[in-house]
DNA sequence: GCCGTTTTCGGCCCGACTGTTTTCAGTCG
């Protein structure tokens, strides 16, 4: 059996989770977390790594001991050790460490103690009021973990990072409102722009914290306080959302910026560059041996006294930032203002819900040189896709309204359906006259890998096809995508030049960021397009944008950033018209 | 279990808050 990154990545949490349940040493649990991490975070396959004979220990967490866990895994689909310990620690017990409050030591407790094995047997000794008694628990905990209980909250739930803005938006204002605050910003996942964002990290400057904690907790949304002390306060909404408030005083402020957006590897590695000088980084600031503070008051003055350029949020992951950084290497991160068109929309000729004039004059006020109209093709009858009759006259429509409207120009395209054999669903001679050609997987998502594979890079093959629309075909915590070989669909990309979509559809983002890496590391260009459907839907590049910077991407790797001229030069086809 | 132009042994980020304790372990981020 073939292994994904994901199911690697699960097979080393679920050994972290029950080493540390079985009391094990914890940095060898964190050993394990950190190959799972590694291992998610790839952006390429991980069994064709293996399949090419690289050497996994090559990757960084990931030792001799752990490489050859991952060669006899990948090789026989078996884990002897993992095997044991489930023989040993009932892995129902895993459940149990989901639920807010609840890590490693109590779960042990609540086995040990009680016999507790398994959610069921959690809430029967709930029930029976049995863990009110329990040493190191008592009647709080109990009504915390049967109010958990009741919820069904876990660590884990997370949402789209669109649908946590509002929230955000909401909080920071009624923070930035109390009197005597100075600074606010929401920091942790969301400032780094992850596409889904588990709970959400207001951090505020002030001497004193009193009173933005007061507005905090008494903001109208929240459903429960969780955490209130001097200096910080935690509560969930209505919703289940979970938000945090730090107070921090404004010459501690950079500091705490940098600690609360994080990532927690990150921060690590700061902190272990501090070490190296005899330093010490915590959320107050950079302090000498003597404790006489370097900096604190500006994230960029610590990256500045820890001899780093300041590295964007969107890259704090530890995927090379700070190696990168250290090289003076960073990328110089694409920005919403180096767009100049949007080649990915719809129209009422399909789906979409308004005209071309209508889409066009959008455009037109956002300040794009040019958009492409790129309706459906007909095999998704559902959107009322063009077949070649409808499509010339559309072009017709187009010439008309580009002559209205000289201040922009409008590129003709198609999003073309890749068909269940990697053919297109419009003749050659057709995607000939067109000045763009996007090819899109809408049909067929459970397809094996090979077959999949192999069926879009057919289509990337046709010469005519200038970009593949959300390569993917994930909706973000709905759908998980297609099964592909992506190393094998980017090199068939790369080499055919065509570019790569980057979806910014928030329910959409597709590609994914470390996909987006990998990508541009194996040299790939890409488009960044908002598959409008309506005049709005433009208003969402910034997410595209936003997922192109965890990428890496600069202006020059997105093909939309090039004056009108360029742009259409790097589309025109491999062959003649 | 990983890692190393000081190291193959001995380190491995750091502080706030809670609930349970009478001074702190566990959890969390």
């Amino acid at each position: 059996m073939r292994f994904s990154n994901a199911e690697f990545a699960a097979v080393f949490q679920e050994v972290a989770d029950l080493l540390e349940i079985d009391g094990a040493n914890s940095f060898r649990v964190r050993a394990y977390r950190n190959a799972a991490e590694t291992i998610s975070d790839l952006g390429r396959s991980l069994s064709d790594m293996i399949d090419a004979g690289e050497d996994p220990a090559t990757l960084p967490g990931i030792g001799k001991d752990l490489a050859k866990r991952i060669e006899q895994l990948a090789a026989t689909g078996t884990y002897p050790d993992l095997d044991r310990l489930r023989s040993e620690i009932n892995p129902s017990l895993r459940d149990l460490l989901q639920i807010p409050g609840l890590g490693p030591k109590k779960v042990r407790k609540l086995r040990d103690d009680l016999g507790i094995e398994s959610l069921d047997d959690l809430q029967a000794a709930v029930a029976a009021g049995k863990l009110a008694r329990l040493e190191g628990f008592g009647v709080k905990s109990q009504e915390k973990i049967a109010a958990e209980l009741e919820t069904g909250r876990t660590k884990k739930s997370r949402r789209k990072w669109a649908d946590a803005e509002e929230i955000a938006i909401s909080f920071e204002s009624v923070v930035r409102a109390v009197e005597g605050v100075e600074r606010v910003d929401v920091a942790g996942s969301y400032r780094r722009h992850r596409e889904t964002i588990g709970d959400l990290d207001i951090l505020a400057a002030a001497e004193t914290s009193a009173a933005a904690i007061d507005a905090f907790i008494d903001h109208d949304r929240v459903a429960q306080v969780t955490n209130e002390g001097e200096t910080r306060a935690a509560v969930v909404l209505r919703d289940g959302m979970v938000v945090d408030l730090r107070v921090v005083p404004p010459e501690s402020y950079g500091a705490a910026l940098l600690y609360f957006t994080g990532s927690k590897e990150h921060n690590i590695l700061l902190r272990q560059r501090a070490i190296e000088r005899e330093w010490k980084l915590n959320e107050y600031g950079l302090y000498d041996k003597n404790d006489v503070v370097i900096a604190g008051r500006e994230e960029a003055d610590i990256y500045t006294a820890l001899d780093l350029p300041y590295i964007a949020p969107e890259l704090r992951e530890n995927w090379g930032e700070v190696l990168a950084a250290d090289a003076n290497a960073l990328p110089n991160l694409i920005t919403l203002s180096d767009i100049r068109g949007d080649i990915h929309a719809h129209t009422t000729w399909s789906d979409g819900k308004a005209s071309i004039e209508e889409m066009a004059r959008r455009a037109i006020e956002l300040g794009y040189e040019y958009i492409a109209v790129t309706d459906h093709s007909p095999r998704l009858a559902m959107t009322f896709g063009l077949d070649p009759d409808k499509l010339r006259r559309q072009a017709e429509e187009l010439r008309e309204v580009q002559s209205r409207l000289p201040e922009i120009t409008i590129l003709h395209g198609n999003e073309v359906d890749i068909l269940r054999n990697g053919d297109l669903d419009q003749p050659d001679d057709v995607l000939a006259e067109l000045d763009i050609v996007i090819v899109s997987v809408h049909s067929f998502f459970d397809l094996p890998r090979e077959v999949q594979t192999a069926r879009v890079i057919a289509a990337l093959e046709n010469p005519y096809v200038r970009v593949l629309g959300h390569p993917q075909g994930r909706i973000l915590t709905q759908r998980e995508g297609i099964s592909l070989d992506l190393e094998a669909v980017f090199e068939a990309a790369r080499d055919n030049n065509v570019a790569l979509e980057i979806n910014a559809d928030p329910h959409r983002l597709d590609l994914d960021d470390r996909s987006v890496k990998f990508a541009r590391d194996i040299g790939c260009k890409f488009v960044i397009n908002t598959d409008a459907h309506r005049p709005s839907g433009y208003d969402l590049m910034r997410h595209g944008i936003y997922q192109a910077r965890r990428g890496w991407l600069e202006a020059s790797d997105v093909l939309n950033t090039l004056p009108i001229e360029d742009f259409r030069a790097a589309l025109r086809p491999r062959v003649g018209r």
